[in-house]
DNA sequence: CGTCTATTCGGCACTGAGTGCCGAATATTG
DNA sequence: CAATATTCGGCACTCAGTGCCGAATAGACG
């Protein structure tokens, strides 16, 4: 991850930023959903920004970082969320308040939800460009399961519960990007569920 | 997927192919095991197959996708074994069975699944390039449920229950890799009941 | 005000992945 | 031998990503 520039403002010294980057990640959002992600290069996205393309890669690490820009966000709030629940909460209810709880999203934030969420599981290049972004956000839920279990967060149950979490949720994304109006977070909730009661279909 | 030559040979009548994708996969594995994914260029891995890097991009689309060859082939191993499977056996225990199954290897190839599987956990370039291969192989996964759950297989339980599996058979592997000599497939048992068990600590 | 220093920006040059194109090479068919 | 099918190699091109360095612009300090 780039860390150029500290958003914190306090008026450093040098000469003061020209963008951001939330600038650029609605740039690059905007160019991306109009043009395809393959047919926008970085120096359309940093041209928009009104900035050079140089500078594009001094705020990201490549093009398609623009995207995961948000979603990186969420795994501090998911840290975050995890150190202020309760520990008498069971593992796999704590996990999923936790994660139901951190993907409420105002109802003006939920069309640019719905669009980059749309890019990032129909466009091939950006598939290819998850996995690290994937990993970090398993990694969260990893850590704390781990402490509740009492083992090192690299052994199989952290390891497992991390990863499966992250894969229910995404099916539960996936769902409501095809649906019309559903809250995200009903998914959300019925699919971690589902992964508690071990897919069991009788209890459906 | 590039679909250049095909592997069944009846003698075709052109010009016979001086290499084939398993070749090029190994000089591949062998160039990124010695100097590094990314200190590895094509070039070099076209030089060791005998061939020009033009013709390494006709058998794969891109540098990484030499090294998942092997999964990709799971994949359809995985179609045939879950068509195979008896109908009376419970849903969960039919694709841990199905996945276990498939992932006996012989001692021989040990070595080199390990190779592998620890340049596609650790190398980040690598990590990038997985998603699509995931995708498939969840895919079917979700197929297999869809049908046993009589739903579309783009529909919440049966997405889910093919991301949470590899997401589960995942964490095993990766187990598999920082161990000495445990066998993969009692990873693969554990980590899929654990799934079927809703990770219930108290069965453990 | 003038100078120093910190910080960002822009431009240049470079490597390497990936692609389109086309003629050369090498096989079978008749 | 001629026709046809198929792969290969090489060239040229676009673009992502990186290292480098001087220019630009701010505050700090005399």
């Amino acid at each position: 991850m780039t860390t150029p520039h500290r958003d914190t403002d306090a008026r450093r010294r040098g000469r003061p930023p020209a963008t951001n980057a939330r600038e650029l990640e609605l740039a690059a959002l905007r160019l991306f959903s109009e043009h395809g992600f393959d047919d926008t290069t970085v120096e359309e996205i940093a041209a928009v920004a009104g900035v050079s393309r140089r500078t594009f890669f001094r705020y990201f690490d490549s093009k398609s970082a623009a995207l995961w820009h948000q979603f990186d966000g969420e795994v501090q709030r998911l840290r975050t969320a995890f150190d202020a629940v309760s520990p008498h909460t069971p593992l796999m209810d704590a996990i999923r308040e936790v994660v139901v709880g951190v993907n409420h999203y105002r109802a003006e934030d939920v069309p640019e939800l719905r669009t980059r969420m749309h890019l990032i599981s129909t466009v091939p290049a950006l598939q290819t460009s998850a996995g690290p972004h994937y990993d970090a956000w398993e990694r969260a839920v990893s850590d704390f399961a781990a402490r509740r279990l009492n083992q090192p967060p690299d052994t199989l149950y952290p390891l497992a519960i991390g990863r499966t979490t992250l894969a229910a949720s995404r099916a539960a994304f996936d769902q409501w990007l095809t649906t019309a109006d559903t809250d995200l977070t009903t998914y959300l909730d019925l699919s971690l569920h589902a992964l508690a009661n071990g897919f069991d279909t009788r209890t459906r």
